[in-house]
DNA sequence: CGCAAAATATACCAATTGGTATATTTTTAT
DNA sequence: ATAAAAATATACCAATTGGTATATTTTGCG
């Protein structure tokens, strides 16, 4: 059972997350956090050490969920091959998960941390390295399984997968038109079928 | 002949552009920009309304110069085909282009100002437009010389394109790695061997 | 219940924010 | 060279910033 303050530090979290996802660090204020959970000063400074830790850890719960979304769907499949298409499917509802959250986090935290804070900065690019790691592992098993053929670079093809998936989000979110996700996705499930499948 | 006035003008836009595109416009002081251009506010206010005004003005002018570039490598060659080898060879200069302004505007603007600064955003999209619509016309220009299929939707693959390209420029500039951007170049090169080039 | 401890609210702080009115300097055309 | 105009500097403003010390309330345990 969660203690009345750890139930507050949570709420907390989770009530800021999309402000800062949103309108970046520099630009959420103090003021903005004390409205937004109808707390004072007080409660938030007893939570956390300083605004930072706060940011922080608002990315880090708000990058957990995500990951645990694209894990959760994946694992609707065993085989290697089904389990890369139920990524492509993941990011084809990815517009509509992320405009509740307001944008991509680790597109908009990238952005505005990477002259600002490089304990998010860091952040960021960890996460990107397991959703990395995670696709390789995906191309890398399909080739034990006899799926997916040998001569490919498996983590060469992860990051050019994700280096499209990224383009493609960042595209929708600008351009405020989901066909770029939907599109890009359409596009990849090709690629697997024409370059990855034996 | 420029006057005295115009050239403080245009030295304060060329100044405090980088800043802007590192940091974002929230986290961009007028003590910031009175700093780094050596100027006081009274000069500031002087030639701009307000600090909005300022950033704007800093943005049009980092995607004129973008623009331009591209299209001066763009007419390296009179042919389509290989303009479009031009388009990928000039992103594959990007990173270190960049670099020196910040990172790239579209994108660092894009997620700065999208909940933040409407008049901006609008800017990111307009210059989105513009790339995707010369892309375009690559294509168009090659279908109606011949060398490139007719079966091709110009502005669906202009669009994948961009959104490659993108993805790659974001990619090198979180994991500090050029080689995403080389890469999807030279994927997209391929792409136009193969799936456009008669 | 009652009490100690933990959590939250209040009231404050100096520093900085964007912006402005006015004083001063610099530019420009004569 | 000079005077009018334009540009810049100075000095100020109220509001807000992140943060803190302390007072008050709430919580959970015996």
């Amino acid at each position: 059972m969660l203690t009345k303050a750890e139930q507050t530090t949570e709420f907390i979290i989770q009530t800021v997350a999309p402000i800062f996802n949103k309108n970046g660090y520099a630009a959420t204020s103090l003021s903005d956090i004390t409205k937004a959970t109808g707390l004072t000063k007080g409660a938030i400074y007893g939570n956390f050490r300083n605004k930072e830790e706060l940011a922080v850890a608002a990315f880090r719960m708000t990058e957990k969920n995500m990951l645990k979304r694209i894990a959760d769907h994946q694992s609707l499949s065993e085989s290697p091959i089904e389990q890369l298409f139920l990524v492509t499917d993941f990011y084809r509802n990815y517009y509509n998960f992320t405009q509740e959250i307001g944008g991509c986090p680790v597109i908009n935290i990238s952005v505005d941390s990477k002259y600002q804070n490089d304990i998010l900065f860091q952040h960021v690019q960890f996460s990107i390295n397991k959703i990395q790691n995670n696709l390789c592992k995906l191309i890398d098993s399909g080739k034990e399984s006899g799926q997916i053929k040998l001569s490919i670079d498996s983590m060469r093809y992860a990051k050019r997968l994700y280096t499209m998936i990224t383009g493609a989000i960042f595209m929708t979110h600008t351009m405020e038109d989901n066909s770029y996700l939907l599109d890009t996705m359409d596009q990849i499930d090709q690629m697997i079928l024409t370059e990855l499948k034996l």
